[in-house]
Order: structure tokens, then sequence, then C-alpha cells
DNA sequence: ATCAGCTATTATACTATTATAAGTGTCAAG
DNA sequence: CTTGACACTTATAATAGTATAATAGCTGAT
């Protein structure tokens, strides 16, 4: 039965290349024409089977498998049943982004959601454009990095009355309604107090571009607070912004060797900077970490492998996204007394590359 | 005028621990009514400004504006409007997929679509049950991953009516609609070939889990070819399954040059996988290239840099996902003469790896 | 003065599902 | 023999935007 649709449309597509429209509209209706109830019964075959007699019921599931029915859940969504969790990412390629929306979108298909997913740079123009089309869709929760910095796009959240995680920093300014995350000075700082520990003495900081995104001022700031603590000032020809690429952590380990023949370690904002830079002290024949030790930040798979193995900042981003959407959801489900800040912990991952 | 609206729903959200609700519903009707024109003339302004008066047209955008209304594209979705690109992705973690994701993401973004994203397995069920759950969004038009194993899943896409590009080896089993990829037979084999050229005798080959994998089969199947035109044979020792992270990799290096103390270059299905090998020979003080050649696919960003510079072959994943959309977005704004199958070219990027 | 031809606008109806209220039918208790 | 309780089912209306057809208002030609 199915394959002589599949026969028809396949026709029907070449004929007017492109101009598609299915035969016989297949919805409740006609499901429920086919077997003799009304459209409202096979609804609630579908989503509170309980209420239907189980002899109707049966009859109507196997009407459904027969027809190759998809419900379409625009029209359902439209009365309020919502199971679009929306959010926005910055580019996925060379950053922990990749596992945390993998975190995210395991948690929603558990749920019984679809992720929409818009990439966006973190301009406020673009941040605006990004919230503007997902709310469009009306989602039943929003997920977003950092905390949203245009005025305009923070009202429109609000008052589209959808729950929203900011994944951020958690401290700092007021969320719009609920953050997870961990804190970024705490990592930076402690990471910062780590190497001093191990008796470095002059520490570099190199970060990807910070404009606009807490978590990197955070980690900045943490890095400050150390130093001060540590009685180290005038730091700032110790702080390198490259890309987000391994080219750009070689490019930093350079420029700041160059500028400081004693600089004895450096901590990078991001794990991939970090291996670039192990292997620019490979082509050199630096030791690691006797010449410079070198430390990271994300702890990604292969910081682990790596030779020699990075000192790094593991925090667990897969987790954080899961963490992200069951917020979410138990707000959708009614709960209450939920936490307004979810903070994950952290370590410092102590191996052989500082 | 928002910021009141702001205060209210903080408000009340704070009352009832999340029963949110719009004060007034906020639509088409509700500027209509507030300008003083027909809900109809709004939706013009959005989505035909030239078919409205420039004078009624600026009243609009500024109730619009002024009201914070975002359109609801549900709405717009059930009279045939669609703007939702359907996909079903592997884990994005460790491989091309996530420059792929953002290929498609920008490729949408510039077309006015939205991208809904779903996360599956290889498995049959899984890919049936994220295909079910796209097409209830009625997308415009989807993109998977592979060819779709599932027959009732293929059926479903096929009477959905909707565009379907799938992003896999590009011969092989007919395709439900259209094709991008390259041949991955011809990138092994070039590969393979590539290393013979320069000496190697032994070559081994390691992959991800091939299983309901057609890129990776074509893979093995392109070195397979290589093998038997160099007259070698037996070389199913040669060959490891391993999972797809640098521990597999190094993992891998060690299981082959264990079993063949003369294998002298190994060719891995993944970049991910051939720099966790290369971190096992640092740790083992062997050479590269002279102890043994390594090769990888993908030529992902730390490739270049990594010490020594990774032979690998090189698909532009980036691009890979732009085409599929774009194929879709040809097809669905009415063009003729679409390719059905789109191959994109590759580069054996020779490096110092082998 | 009338009417075609045009632009700008409006009224109606439709998309697919579902919340709600109203309606069946059956059985047991009064 | 009615009544109430219960399980199941159906009719109606609502969600928000838009395609379509109809209408209003205006210009210029007949």
């Amino acid at each position: 039965m199915i394959s002589r649709v599949f026969g028809e449309q396949r026709m029907a597509r070449s004929e007017d290349g492109g101009d598609r429209k299915p035969l016989e509209r297949l919805g409740v209706r006609e499901i429920a024409k086919r077997v003799g109830v009304a459209p409202m019964t096979v609804s609630r075959v579908l989503s509170n089977p309980d209420m239907v007699a189980p002899a109707t019921r049966a009859k109507v599931l196997e009407a459904i498998e027969a027809a190759g029915f998809v419900p379409n859940r625009l029209a359902s969504s439209m009365k309020g049943n919502g199971r679009i969790i929306g959010t926005v990412v910055p580019p996925l390629i060379n950053s922990g982004i990749a596992e945390q929306v993998q975190g995210m979108s395991d948690e929603c298909h558990q749920g019984g959601y679809s992720m929409l997913l818009v990439q966006g740079e973190f301009t406020t123009e673009a941040e605006e454009a990004s919230i503007r089309t997902l709310l469009g869709w009306r989602p039943a929760g929003m997920i977003l990095q950092s905390f949203v910095q245009s005025e305009v796009a923070r009202q429109l959240l609000v008052s589209s009355g959808a729950p929203v995680v900011e994944i951020s920093e958690i401290k700092g300014r007021q969320p719009i309604d609920m953050v997870v995350g961990v804190s970024n000075f705490e990592t930076a700082y402690a990471m910062t107090m780590h190497l001093a520990a191990k008796g470095y003495k002059r520490i570099g900081f190199v970060s990807t571009p910070i404009h606009g995104n807490d978590r990197l001022q955070q980690r900045r700031t943490g890095y400050h607070a150390a130093l001060s603590e540590l009685g180290i000032k005038n730091h700032a020809s110790l702080e390198v912004e490259v890309p987000i690429t391994a080219a750009g952590g070689a490019e930093a380990l350079v420029t700041l060797t160059e500028r400081h023949a004693d600089i004895d370690a450096i901590f990078f904002s991001s794990d991939t900077l970090a291996i670039g830079a192990v292997q620019e002290c490979h082509r050199r024949g630096w030791a690691i970490p006797d010449r410079i030790g070198i430390a990271g930040y994300g702890d990604m798979d292969l910081a682990a492998q790596l030779y020699p193995p990075l000192t790094t900042v593991k925090v667990n981003r897969y987790e954080m996204g899961r963490r992200a959407v069951r917020q979410l959801l138990d707000r959708l489900g009614g709960k209450q007394k939920l936490a307004t800040i979810t903070s994950l912990g952290f370590e410092i991952v102590d191996r052989e590359s500082a």
C-alpha cells in the first residue's frame, strides 16, 4: 500500500519537478474516516491512549501504520503543546560546544523534545536575529550561550514566557531566568595558582577573542586575581588574543616567548590552542615542561593522549548541556523550587605538560 | 512599553512559579486591531511588503516594533510555507560532522530557513525514529547522513513529498532523491596508492566501526582495490576497527605493529585516529615517517599543525553541508534540471607523516 | 456619466490538531 | 423502571497566519 504511494509520488515529482502535493491529505481526519471514528479519538490514541477503549485503539493504530501517517506537530504545537527547545550556539568547530550540543540533544530526545539549532556569532545584532528566528517557532524553552547582550532580545525572551537557560559564567549580571555553568573565574584562578604552586614564576595567558564572551572575561579575571595574589603586576604584556585554531596557539607561543625570554608557563583558554602550542614546541625541539609549561582548558579527548599529556581544566560540557535541558523540562513539568543557578564542578587535571 | 510587559511578566512568573501565559495574545489580529487595518494587511507587511502602501506599511511596522511582536512560524508553516530543514546527524564529537553542520547551518540561515537537528545512531530503529520525529514538523527538506537503511523510513520520506539529500558515498545503492558527497572509494584508493608510490610495502588500515556506514565501507573497499592492484593478498590481518577517539588510534597502532613487525605505514579512516597514533609514536620514541608512516582522513584543523604534519585526505566537509542545503533550496525554488548526484572533489594532502 | 483598469485593502475560509463540553451507552443500585 | 455513575466517544471551537476572492477607491478613457 505504501509502495503504491511511493510510485505515484515519484511520478508526480518527475512530472512537475518540484511542485509537490500529497494525493490525499493524510491527517487525523483521514485516519478517523477510514476507521469510522471521530478525529478526536485518533488524536487521543496518539497522546492519551489510556482514554481510548483497547479495541478502538488497536483499529486506529493499525490504520495509522497502514497509511504511514506521521502526526503534524506544527498543528499540535499551536494548541500550546510545543515540543521544541530552541538554542543559539557559536560555531561548533574547535570548541567544546559540540559536546554540549550532544548533551542537549540527548536530553531533549529523552524528554520527547526536538532541538532547533541556530548558529550565531557573538555580536549583538546576530544574536538578536537568531533569537527572533527561534521565538518564531514558539519554543517550549530556550537555551543560550553566554549572557544575552541585546536588551531587546532579553525582553523578547522574557515576554515569550518560555523558560530560558543561559549556559554561561555563573557569576556576573542578572540572568534572564536560569543559569547553568561553572565559575570560570574559579577555574582560571585555580589553574593559575596551580601553576604557581608547581614553581612557575612567569605565567602567560592566551585566549580566543574575549569581546562579548562572559566566560572568557571571567577566566581572564580569575587569572588576574591569581597574579595579584602572587604579587605580580604589569601583566598586560603576558596576554595575547588569537583565533581558536591550533595555528593560533602556535602563534601565541611564539609571540609570548619572543616578548619575554623568561616566560616559563602559558595558560591557554582552550585545549585547541594548547595542543597547537605543544606542536610548535616539538618543531622547535623545546622540552615540555622543562623549557616551558603548557596548560589548556576543556580536557578534550585528545588532551590525555597528547605527548606529553596535557595539564588542563576539566569541565564536563556534555553534562552542562544535559543539565540545561533538564532545567527547562523540570520547569515545564511544573516542578517547584527549581534552582536558578546550577553550578557544575571542575577539576584541575594535572598531567605532564606543566 | 516593552519594559512594562517585562515587569509584569517577571511578577506573573514569580507568583505562580511556572504557569506562564501572555497577558494578551499577540498576533497579526492584535497588531491589526491596534493599527486599524485587517489582519491580512499585517501579514502582507511581513511577507510581501511591496503589496502594501508605504504609509500603511510604516504604521504597521511601527506597531510591530512597539509590541515586540514575533510572527508565529508554526501557523504560517501550516499553510505550506514551511521553513524548516530537518537533519539527522551522528554524534558531533570527533568527526568532521561539526564542520558539515556548520555549512548546513550557514546556508540554511542565508536562505531564510531554520535547521531542526536530531542526533541519531546508525541503527535502523534509531534512524527510523529520528526521521519520524523530523517529518512530524513537516520540513521543507531533509538532509540525511549515509544512505537511509530502514525501508519504512525511505517510504515515509518519499511520501512526505519533501526533497531529500543524502550526504554519503556517491556510488552504491539508489538514492531516495539526491546525493551529495565524494567517492570514498576513490579517496581511499588514491591514498593507498599514494602510500605505495612513496615506497611503503605493508600498509595497514584502521577504521571506526563500519557497520551501517556506507562511507567507511567504500573506503575499505577502495583500500582493498588498491592492495589487489598492488598484488597484495591476505590483508585481513592488516585491518582493525576501533572507536573514534585518539586513544583508539593509539591502540590500533599497537595492535597492528605487534601483529606485523614489518608494517611500515598505516592509513587511518579519520584524522582523530591518526593523531592519536602519532602521539603513541612519540611516547615510544618512534620516528615518523622513518619507523612508520601515518596517514589520516579529513584534514582537520590540527592536521597541518601537528608534529610531524599529517598526510591526509582533504574533503571539504563544510562545503558538503552547504551544497546539500543548496540542492534542497534550489529544488524548493523550482529550479529545473537539478543534479541528482553532486560529487565534490578531494585532495591527497602530502605532508611529512608519511 | 459610465466603465474598464488599476492599486490597496478586506472578508472569508482553510491548514491539522486538540481542549473542552456535550453526548452516548452500559451497568448496578435504589 | 428510573437514576446516577462511569467509561467511552463525538461535536464544536479554538490556535495564528495566509491564499483566495471580493470589494473599495481612484484615474483616465469612452
